[in-house]
RNA sequence: GGGACCGUAGUUCAACUGGUUAGAGCACCGCCCUGUCACGGCGGAAGUUGCGGGUUCGAAUCCCGUCGGUCCCGCCA
């Protein structure tokens, strides 16, 4: 059909008869000449048309409208000198048209102008109910493109490696705990249900056993709860798992990995290693697991200083065992007024949302730490040392603290703590703030529930618990440290990973521990347990977030825009109208009944 | 399940504190124009202001409800 892209096009070109295929994009019309930009998915060519080239020919072209799709044939000329537009890579060239034939003309106003020059900022529902046009106007194509990139450098990087890449079941069983399954009514199992998989875990653990010794997938995963910018039903997963390895050698590759991608796809070469912490250390300092180093203002313990000057909020904090925290904010008394950080403040909500009963203040002027009267009439000079000395806080800072329940105070210091990077814009542009958080807990304790929970999953192996002793085995499990990692990168999980149980009698404690009984724990993961009782190796892996690795290295704002047909927030395809009703006849095949009450 | 914000022409936006016939750019339709490139000029059509109700002499604007959308919390082992 055509034998040449637009910006294939080149001065090499001139004087040759060449085919092209594509959109209008515009049409200037002088009355005497027509131009047509030609769009196709390289870029752009102009091509010229006069009366003189034919009647037939330029009546077809006047009447041409944006995004008709044609093909034209013609010379490749060269444009008058003072005619070269410098904007587009074909602007010294221009297609003096011979023949031109309209592929597919198109209905009057389209949803939303798809030319870039009228780019403009539409609506994300009509975008992705056309999301055919909405990919035309180059920009998700680019995301695309760079998304393609992205996976393309994985793949080579994995199959240099001598990994295999495998596809594992999307039909599969329901696990408990996790997030919600999606569910497919199974007709040949009337009455039963397939779950489709939240991520391969359990299979790639069964192919370490299979002997295959290096794994990976570019795998799709569902969890059906609810949407955020960087949540979707259905999203895919890096997903890696090897045997035979020690947790450091999991880390140290896959940072060789992720560091491989960003080379490929950004040209950005990371010389040092990427910085480590502790799941503890990053609580402590940061409140959060996934701590965003690229700006300061760590929390600080006041506790032990605080905790006994006999101002009531704060000695009941530590005495209930929480903790009094605080952040520094750098010259905070010019840029935070007030009104901000007390009840009915944006800063103070923000705590407020998070949890926090309140936000108490001192605002540092010289040597004097300006405050409520409840705190600062208590406060001696040692005192003020001491608390200038932690919280490295300087004449003209503001001082934010937060008391009570540690994991309280740890979540709201950290929302505001975020809040005011924002804020006052203290997040330097492109940077790359790679982390390793490891050493997470094995469990932390549901209070509603009153029991365990995995913190990254039951099939993390825990540190140091020896199998032999029986009696120190279900002692020090609850409190034991996982092999887990999860790597962060400016403040958002990337992905994250773990050695595995590979031990069947580990693997049964855990599952207890996360109070499952023996018979739940047999009905619903006996073939994992099976497994590892028959010569199961030592393995781990990680999954990284395919969806949210685009995400940043393009540096938008939702994993919508890295991936080609999104759902909305509500979980709808918005261009097919998915979900719907099915027919009777297939819910009668499946023996399944709606009982919608209204 | 909860909170915040939003909904005006095909589209992007405007319309002051509630006050004429709800305006403009692009797109669309018609006419003119032989070197433009976001071409230009003249003219035209295009609106149940998401929907329903209320307050008012008067509602795009205020109130209530509802539908739809986005962001966030919960949730996401």
């Amino acid at each position: 059909m055509r034998n040449k892209i637009c910006e294939e096009l080149n001065k090499s070109d001139i004087g040759k008869a060449v085919n092209l295929c594509g959109w209008v994009d515009r049409r200037r019309d002088h009355g005497g000449v027509i131009f047509i930009d030609l769009r196709d998915h390289s870029g752009f060519m102009q091509i010229t048309i006069n009366p003189e080239d034919g009647e037939t020919l330029f009546k077809q072209a006047e009447i041409l409208k944006n995004e008709t799709v044609i093909m034209v044939n013609g010379i490749v000329n060269e444009r008058p000198k003072d005619s070269i537009n410098k904007n587009i890579v074909t602007g010294e060239l221009e297609l003096k048209v011979k023949d031109l034939q309209i592929l597919n003309q198109i209905k009057n106003n389209l949803p939303f102008p798809i030319s870039v020059h009228d780019y403009e900022n539409t609506k994300e529902e009509i975008r992705l109910k056309y999301r055919y046009l909405d990919l035309r106007r180059g920009k998700l194509l680019k995301n695309l493109k760079t998304r393609h990139k992205i996976i393309k450098a994985v793949r080579e990087y994995l199959d240099n490696s001598g990994f295999t890449e495998v596809e594992t079941p999307l039909l599969t069983k329901s696990t408990p705990e996790g997030a919600r399954d999606f569910l497919v009514p199974a007709r040949l199992s009337n009455g039963e249900f397939f779950a489709l998989p939240q991520s391969p875990q359990l299979f790639k653990q069964l192919l370490m056993v299979g002997g295959l010794d290096k794994y990976y997938q570019i795998a799709k995963c569902f969890r059906d709860e609810d949407l955020r910018a960087d949540r979707q039903p259905e999203f895919t997963q890096l997903d890696i798992e090897m045997s035979f390895i020690s947790e450091e050698e999991i880390i140290s590759f896959n940072e060789k990995l992720i560091k491989n991608v960003w080379k490929n796809v950004l040209n950005i070469n990371f010389n040092e290693e990427f910085p480590r912490m502790t799941w503890h250390e990053a609580m402590d300092n940061y409140g959060t697991d996934r701590p965003d180093t690229r700006y300061e203002m760590l929390l600080k313990n006041l506790g032990e200083i605080l905790g006994n000057i006999g101002f009531n909020i704060f000695t009941k904090a530590i005495q209930n065992g929480g903790a009094i925290k605080s952040i520094t904010i750098k010259d905070g008394n010019s840029s935070i007024s007030n009104v901000r950080i007390k009840p009915g403040g944006d800063i103070f909500k923000v705590a407020q949302d998070a949890g926090a009963g309140g936000l108490a203040f001192i605002r540092v002027k010289g040597d004097e730490l300006e405050t409520i009267g409840a705190i600062k009439n208590n406060l001696n000079k040692d005192h003020i040392s001491n608390i200038l000395k932690i919280t490295e806080a300087k004449d003209g800072d503001l001082i934010l603290l937060g008391a009570g329940n540690t994991q309280i105070v740890n979540q709201s210091l950290d929302r505001v703590r975020q809040y005011i990077a924002k804020d006052l814009k203290l997040i330097e542009k492109d940077k790359w703030n790679f982390l390793w958080v490891t050493d997470f807990p094995m469990f932390e304790m549901n209070e509603e529930e009153k029991r365990f929970e995995a913190l990254h999953h039951p099939f993390c192996s825990p540190k140091n618990i020896k199998l032999e002793d029986e009696k120190e085995l279900k002692e020090k499990i609850e409190s034991s440290t996982a092999h887990a990692y999860d790597l962060v990168l400016n403040g958002l999980e990337l992905g994250g990973g773990s050695l595995r149980i590979h031990q069947a009698k580990m693997q049964r404690e855990v599952l207890r521990t996360v109070g499952l009984s023996d018979n739940q724990i047999n009905e619903k993961f006996g073939f994992l347990i099976e497994a590892l009782e028959m010569g199961a190796p030592p393995h781990g892996g990680i999954a990284f977030g395919v969806d949210r690795i685009t995400m940043l290295i393009l540096g938008e704002d939702s994993i919508r825009e890295t991936i080609a047909f999104p759902k909305n927030q509500q979980a709808k395809c918005l261009l097919t109208n998915a979900p719907s009703n099915v027919s009777k006849s297939q819910l009668k095949e499946l023996d399944i009944e709606i009982t919608i009450d209204e």
